[in-house]
DNA sequence: GACAAATACGAACGTTCGTGCTTTTTTAGT
DNA sequence: ACTAAAAAAGCACGAACGTTCGTATTTGTC
């Protein structure tokens, strides 16, 4: 009852470094057999379809994101600092920390958009649920008195993502060297705006 | 001499077309010969190799982009309105004015960022060129006085960039029917924060 | 250690991929 | 109208695609 699903496991993660890289789609079941050292009719079983095995490997991603991002935030005191290491956290896992071809979740966003199916479904969610908890993340520094009550916190949470997106183009297709740094300086202006300065406690 | 560079103006566009859904590698000579009544063999002899088309395929959507995006831009008084222009325009390139999957640069940025070739070259020269276009227009902005003359043209670039491409994911992936309204308000910010509020002239 | 169940393999399927050759049709210049 | 050239089609190829099926091997249980 283990060996399945340890096997499992281990094409999956192998599943999301090639789709980082060559896209869902580009992960091919022979690919994938080659990778994992299987074959092709015993890899491919586990999953029954490439579109179980696609919507698979976004699920397995998502445990290595949260694992990389999310869970290291949480365990960051709220407000402020939580915000902060977000932000952190996420150029790590677009980095080095996360997947060989960068964030897997873009590269899908692009890839999926016009192809309606479980796997665009699925990261549509996925997407809605990270952009609620960078919104829920601002409203807790609202509530810490750190960031300004009139704050939109769902317009916060857009423009923190819309930033990630910048830096992820600027330091994957450009290998812009100064890609974090104009990040960094493009987030501090994000949260200057939101701070509350209004009651200088 | 004609009839052979007409038709292959049709194939890329079509091809242009069929890239922004299905990414450019999922163009594929069969189905591009399918939906321009060709022969795949007929089609491929305008181009000699899937990379060769790939190339030119981005090259067409160029001559698309500036058609609908800088021209315009160009016609408009240099300085702040012409930077406005640039922003509308890029909506409208990425709802309608363009291409049916939306703004192939953004998905061939994340499909070829790991894949060396002319492709990826070329593309990256294409992102260099339109950053450093919003850059000189930022420029243009601080010779008129409406931009404050210790702007980091560069970063405004950036920062202008990534509003570009957090409404892409926003209208095309989640569907966001207030995506333009975000990255409106967004961009609004960053205009503001650029503007030249030290002298009131 | 035997046995049933779970897991993996090898071979093959029909299709489509990119890419060559050869032939036919269409075009442009006289 | 005739012709040389250009363009498109026809046909075929080897490889890789996702998928299925029957068989072998490994596993966990008694």
């Amino acid at each position: 009852m283990s060996k399945g699903s340890d096997t499992r496991q281990t094409i999956l993660r192998e599943a999301g470094n090639l789709a980082s890289i060559n896209g869902l789609s580009g992960v091919t079941i022979g690919a994938l057999a080659s990778h994992t050292g299987m074959s092709k009719s015993g890899l491919f079983r586990h999953f029954g379809s490439k579109d179980e095995l696609q919507v698979a490997t976004l699920k397995a991603t998502i445990d290595r994101f949260i694992e990389t991002v999310v869970r290291p935030a949480l365990h960051t005191p709220r407000g402020l600092p939580r915000v902060r290491v977000l932000f952190e956290r996420w150029l790590a896992w677009a980095t080095g920390a996360g997947l060989p071809g960068g964030c897997l979740f873009i590269a899908a966003s692009v890839e999926l958009d016009d192809h309606p199916g479980q796997a665009r479904d699925f990261l549509v969610e996925t997407q809605h649920d990270w952009l609620e908890l960078l919104a829920t993340c601002g409203r807790k520094a609202v509530e810490t008195g750190e960031f300004r009550t009139d704050l939109d916190c769902d317009q916060f949470a857009h423009e923190f993502n819309s930033i990630l997106l910048g830096f992820h183009q600027a330091h994957r297709l450009l290998r812009d060297p100064g890609a974090a740094v104009r990040a960094s300086r493009q987030f501090d202006r994000l949260v200057e705006d939101a701070l509350n300065v209004g009651t200088h406690a």
